[in-house]
DNA sequence: CAACCAATCTTAACATTGTCAAGATGCATC
DNA sequence: GATGCATCTTGACAATGTTAAGATTGGTTG
């Protein structure tokens, strides 16, 4: 790889912001698990412990990153929320949206999801930038499920993680390798996409 | 962790199995990403070395803990399938029976889904295993949509995947950390199972 | 029974990694 | 111009994945 970012000898400027870019473009060529704190910091043009001036470990670097793949994520399915007022046409627009946004930005998706997922998940930065990212699903199938008073709201809880599953798990086979060899490549996305958040969406 | 697995003083007898197994252990207490071949190694009482005459790699001892768990998978789902004979049934029954299987065995999943899969999706072994635990869905489905002679199959590969898609998206994200968090603990996983995978699978 | 052989394990080493402590450097502020 | 703080470097540490070369074993063959 190309060095990368250096600007002037010592002081660099933005190294944080320089050291997530290469993080992702090392994630790209190499792979999650091929990814280094070090290789990322030469590349950078810096030093192997100048990182830990911006981020306390490896995988806070990552949670970072995870971070900003939820807000790339959430402004999107921002735009979506309020592009479309039907609920029924909003939400199967917001699916789509969500395996888009996995597919068109499959390093992101990556890091947000995978790597060192027990770790990640423990960072509350990362749990409240994907809850808001729930949050637009949520409100969009509230709307279809009206809370009565003492209703348990089981069945709404269902529905959400029902459509949740749906955009998730194509998403996840999509990206994380499975369906790439298991189903080879005869499929278009978008022909499947339509399909599966087409049809009543709700069942 | 405890020593364990040692029977001689230089001959092991199944070092592969246990290598396998304290392997299994070890990602159950640290995580995937905390496991660590040397470890495993002294935890099963040999040399660092000992391993690479069982395993080419770190990744093929992961590797073949995959392939064990897809062969529980794909015996879980037999039996489903030949439990069923009707094939909305045996879907529904085949899709909570995968959710399941993530359920109960938890870190086989992860090494089957998450522990570097760009380069576990290379192994043929694996391939082959995951696509015969796809064959028990695709079998089903096909019952629901004969295929007609002229006929491009694409909305029968789609409602395959969106039933994969939803059962994995579920697997994906109760065992993978999210779900945890985000929906917390109120969920009874059983009825969730039933709503998703009764009402209607099919769209 | 003895000699051999292939499989299995060990020891020793290598480069690389994540991380930390101590010191150097530069920018801004008084 | 001196001071202080954030930022970066150097140097070190233990740990890891992996390999090469040699030791040990049990089974097979003469």
């Amino acid at each position: 790889m190309a060095e990368t970012g250096r600007t002037d000898r010592y002081h660099h400027g933005d190294l944080r912001q320089t050291l997530m870019n290469n993080c992702l473009k090392m994630i790209e060529e190499k792979g999650v698990s091929g990814f280094t704190l070090r290789e990322v910091a030469r590349i950078s043009g810096v030093s192997p412990a100048a990182p830990y001036h911006h981020f306390k470990s490896k995988t806070e670097l990552l949670a970072a990153v995870a971070v900003m793949g939820f807000e790339m994520l959430n402004e999107a399915q921002r735009k979506i929320y309020e592009q479309y007022d039907d609920p029924v046409l909003r939400l199967s627009a917001l699916g789509k949206s969500y395996v888009m946004f996995a597919v068109n930005h499959k390093i992101y998706f990556h890091v947000m999801f995978r790597a060192d997922s027990e770790v990640l998940w423990k960072n509350r930065q990362v749990m409240n930038v994907a809850n808001q990212a729930l949050s637009y699903l949520e409100n969009t199938i509230r709307e279809l499920f009206p809370k009565t008073a003492a209703d348990d709201d089981s069945h709404f809880r269902a529905t959400v993680l029902t459509c949740w599953s749906k955009a998730h798990g194509l998403a996840s086979l999509w990206v994380d390798g499975p369906l790439k060899s298991v189903e080879s490549g005869k499929l278009d996305l978008n022909k499947l996409v339509d399909l599966i958040f087409s049809r009543s969406v709700l069942h």
